[in-house]
DNA sequence: GTCTATAGAAAGATAGAC
DNA sequence: GTCTATCTTTCTATAGAC
C-alpha cells in the first residue's frame, strides 16, 4: 500500500489533537465532526480521507489523549520512585487539569463516555488504565505484596477525584476534595520518610 | 395551583424511573425521549406534560437515581458506624453494582456525562455528593481532625473504582479493580479492631 | 486531499384530536 | 393526560468538482 504523504499525517494529527481536545470539553455525542474539522481548520468533508469513522477517530482519540496527556511527559523521568509519584499525583489532582487549561487525561475525561460505547474504544481506554497502574506499581516498594492493589485503588482514587470535581459545581467543594484525594493518595502511595 | 392527580404522579414516576434505568445504562445523549416513554409504556407525545424539557427530567432523574440506589437504602441503618460503612464499599464496589443488576449511584454511572452539561443537572449532582460524603464523614471516628479528607478521597475511590470498571473491558481486571478498592476503602474508611 | 453540496436518518419539541 | 402526526433542526456519511 502507497504511505501516506507527511503533509496528510500532519493534518491526520492535527484532526487528532482536535478531537481529543473537543470530546474531552464537551463528551463524545456534543462534538460534531463539523465542529472537529472547523476546529482543526479544515471543513467537515475531508474527514473521511483520514478516518472511516466518528466512532474509529474516538477510539484513535483516547490513545492519543494518553499520549498528550501530561503524565505521559512523566515516564522518561531520571527522578526518583517517589519523586515521580508525588508529581503524578500534584500534577493530576489539580484544578488546572480539572479545568482542562493542560491536556486531559482520557481516563478521568471520559470515564463514563466510554463506558457505552462499543469494542476498539473500550479497549483502548483498557490499554490506557493499564499503562497508568503498571506506571504506579513499578515505582512502589515491592516488600508488602499488595503494591499492585495500592496501586489500582490509588489510580481509581486519582480518576474518581479529578472525573467528580469536573462534574461538580461548587468551587469550595472541588478545591476541597482535590486536596483530599492529593493528601490521601500520597499517604496511600508515597513512602513516608520516618 | 391545582395539585396534579395521583394517578398522574403515579406515570410521572414511571417515568423518572425508566430515564434513570436508560441514562445511566446508555448515556443521556444515547437515549431519545422516544425511547424512555416506551420503557415507561407510553408515547412520546406526552411526555411534555410532564417534564419541560429533556434537560430538565435529566436533573430529576439524578435525584432520583440517588433516591433509588441502594445507597439510600443504607439510611436508616441502626447498625454501628462500622458496619454501615462496611456494607457501602461491599454494596457499591460490587460486579452486580457496576453491571447494573440493582439500582446505579449515578455519582459513578454520570460523572462525566454530567461534567458536560449547565444548572440543574449540575447542582443536582453536587447536591448528591455532599450527601454522600456527609454520610461517611458522620461514621469516622472524630478524634482525628482528618475525617472529611478522608471521606471525600474514600468517596473519590469508590465513585472511580466503579465508572472505570464500568469501562473496562477486561473481566478480570475489573475484578482487581474493585477488590483493590473494597481493600484499600477499608483501610481508609473503618476502624481495624486491634 | 480538500472543498461544496446534499442525501438520508434521527431526535427534540409542538399541534390538535379524543 | 395520552395519543398520532408533523415541523424543524442537526448530524453522519457520501458524491462529485477541482
Amino acid at each position: 500500500m502507497a504511505w501516506p504523504s507527511k503533509q496528510k499525517q500532519e493534518t491526520r494529527k492535527r484532526i487528532l489533537s482536535s478531537a481529543v481536545t473537543l470530546f474531552s470539553q464537551h463528551g463524545f455525542d456534543n462534538v460534531s465532526i463539523a465542529d472537529i474539522m472547523q476546529h482543526a481548520q479544515l471543513t467537515h468533508g475531508g474527514f473521511y480521507a483520514h478516518f472511516a469513522s466518528k466512532q474509529a477517530l474516538y477510539a484513535e482519540a483516547v490513545t492519543a489523549a494518553a499520549r498528550a496527556s501530561a503524565l505521559a511527559k512523566l515516564l522518561p523521568s531520571g527522578q526518583t520512585a517517589n519523586a515521580d509519584l508525588a508529581r503524578l499525583l500534584a500534577g493530576y489532582l489539580d484544578i488546572a487539569h480539572v479545568e482542562q487549561r493542560h491536556s486531559p487525561c482520557p481516563l478521568a475525561f471520559l470515564a463514563t463516555d466510554v463506558a457505552v460505547r462499543e469494542g476498539n474504544v473500550r479497549t483502548a481506554y483498557t490499554r490506557v488504565f493499564r499503562r497508568l497502574t503498571a506506571f504506579i506499581t513499578r515505582r512502589l516498594p515491592n516488600d508488602k505484596g499488595d503494591r499492585r492493589e495500592r496501586a489500582l485503588a490509588g489510580a481509581a482514587m486519582m480518576i474518581g477525584g479529578v472525573a467528580v470535581a469536573r462534574a461538580l459545581d461548587d468551587e469550595a467543594m472541588i478545591e476541597s476534595l482535590l486536596g483530599a484525594c492529593r493528601r490521601v493518595g500520597s499517604e496511600l502511595l508515597e513512602q513516608q520518610a520516618e
